[in-house]
RNA sequence: GGAGGCAUAGCCAAGUGGUAAGGCACAGGUCUGCAAAACCUUUAUCCCCGGUUCGAAUCCGGGUGCCUCCUCCA
């Protein structure tokens, strides 16, 4: 079987992925500031992340995914500050609104999500090896990375440090030996959130979280690092120069970013006051269309965000939704006979094509090109009347399968709590059947009608009629 | 100023050397009481100009336009 590649931001190139440990993968993905709603940028990580850990485990990796909540720092004191709750209330106010918008998305829980404010201890160790060893520096309270020390700074972003002191837009500190340092350790302010240290009270700063829990629950060297393609330069820049300057050896093998997603061609943000909360956009759209929208482009590259883009990807999924719904529905009247070998090679023709796209960088929108041609190829099937039991039941099985890889089920409309029970729906179609017997195509169509008003789409097929929900 | 990305049909979007996937929308046809769904058919010299090559959307050079990072940011 053919092999993963990743494009690797660190050195710029898809490269063929080779585990550290035989079978395993542990990769850590950058969680969210839990100081607010998520908005559909924000989502896009778990996502994508998502369907790169499902994929490692369909490939049959054992997988460890690793993704943090920084649960105290600037934005959310800020926030607490202002809503007069603790800075405790308030993070997991949104930890909790973070982890029901992602799962309506149907992203999984990761194996470990570990908590800054948990991690107290491991974070101040760090802190006083690197100190040890001469990589950082106390200065009024305040603990300092010494930039200057580790050679290699830059080698993520590509930047070299001349040129960023030059373009530094950095708030200058005199507590700082050079403009590019940056905090792992901040004195607190009085009546700040804050734990003791051997440098007085304080907090860690944003970059060090990382690189201790992910030493912690991943090791020293680790396969897979993910975030947002922002995330480059400075935090993932400066993950690496503390974890490496520390332990000598690489962070991690892989280095993978994920694109933004723009409103308009433009960045979401609140100057711009084009944000998108996932929360709002739910009410609207199943949460799966949303999932399906993102999986639609490759990871790496932009998305733009709009309304008629969102209506796009519901009518695109709804082909596969209905070809999957006709295809059970056919089933229950197909010909119960066996598929032929030519027949099952040619089902695994279509799983074999989706594994040579997603071992493509993770390619979800060649990926769900298959299940397109897999779509036709049953439609025509059941128009030709030539799709027996066996071999449907063996493409019925494949659209739950490569479903599953990609976090999505077919066929399946999200129930709607609110709806007609289905007692109603069959009296009503069943008083429609008999009007279009005796050809009064009038009370019939009323009888269609008035379903529709309540959500229930009817076709009517030589099998006879059929619905679901819209 | 420095670093990087993108430009493919009305819209979305793959494709990184062998002659343009797929989806949405639109139109025509078949089927249907009418619909729906489905099937069939039609729809692109890949931003511009040079170059390399037997051959380029794909590589190189030069433009143009848009976006991102260098500051908290997915």
């Amino acid at each position: 079987m053919s092999s993963i590649k990743i494009y690797n931001t660190l050195t710029r190139k898809k490269e063929e992925f080779v585990p550290l440990e035989a079978g395993k993968v542990k990769m850590y993905v950058c969680g969210p500031t839990v100081y607010n709603f998520i908005h559909i940028g924000n989502a896009r990580p778990p996502i994508v992340f998502d369907v790169v850990r499902r994929y490692f485990s369909y490939r049959g990796y054992e997988v460890t995914y690793v993704q943090n909540f920084t649960d105290v720092d600037d934005k959310i004191i800020k926030k607490a500050e202002e809503s007069g709750m603790g800075v405790e209330e308030v993070a997991n106010m949104f930890i909790a609104a973070f982890e029901e918008d992602v799962r309506a998305l149907g992203v999984k829980k990761a194996d470990v999500h570990p908590k800054v404010t948990e991690h107290i201890p491991e974070i101040i160790a760090f802190i006083e090896d690197l100190i040890a060893k001469g990589h950082a520096y106390v200065a009024s309270g305040d603990v300092y990375f010494r930039t200057a020390s580790f050679a290699e700074y830059g080698k993520l972003s590509y930047q070299n440090i001349e040129e960023l002191q030059a373009g530094a837009r950095i708030e200058v500190s005199d507590k700082k030996e050079n403009p590019l340092d940056f905090v792992l350790w901040k004195g607190a302010k009085p009546g700040e959130i804050c734990w003791e240290s051997p440098w007085g009270k304080g907090r860690p700063g944003w970059h060090i979280e990382c690189s201790a829990m992910s030493m912690k629950y991943l090791g020293e060297t680790f396969d897979i690092h993910g975030g947002g393609h922002d995330l480059i330069f400075p935090h993932h820049e400066n993950e690496i120069a503390q974890t490496e300057s520390l332990t000598g050896h690489p962070m991690a093998k892989y280095w993978m970013h994920n694109g933004y997603i723009n409103i308009e061609n433009e960045k979401m943000s609140k100057s711009l006051g084009n944000v998108i909360l996932v929360k709002k956009l739910r009410e609207n759209y199943p949460a799966r269309v949303i999932r399906f929208f993102m999986l639609g482009a490759h990871y790496r590259n932009p998305i733009n965000f709009s309304d008629a883009l969102l209506r796009q990807a519901a009518n695109a999924l709804e082909r596969i939704d209905t070809a999957v719904r006709n295809l059970k529905h056919h089933l229950d009247s197909a010909v119960d006979e066996a598929a032929t070998e030519e027949e099952k090679q040619r089902v695994d023709s279509f799983r074999q094509r989706f594994i040579e796209e997603m071992d493509n960088d993770f390619n979800t929108a060649d990926a769900i090109t298959v299940l397109f041609d897999m779509v036709r190829e049953v439609n025509q099937m059941m128009a030709a009347n030539v799709l027996r039991k066996e071999i449907g039941a063996a493409y019925l099985a494949l659209f739950a399968e490569l479903g599953d890889v990609l976090g999505i089920t077919f066929g399946e409309a999200e129930q709607n709590m609110s709806g007609p029970s289905d007692e109603e729906i069959n009296t009503l179609i069943e008083e429609r059947a008999q009007a279009r017997k005796v050809r009064n195509f009038a009370r019939a169509d009323e009888i269609r009608n008035r379903l529709q008003e309540m959500g229930i789409i009817i076709e009517d097929t030589p099998q006879g009629t059929r619905w679901h929900r819209k």
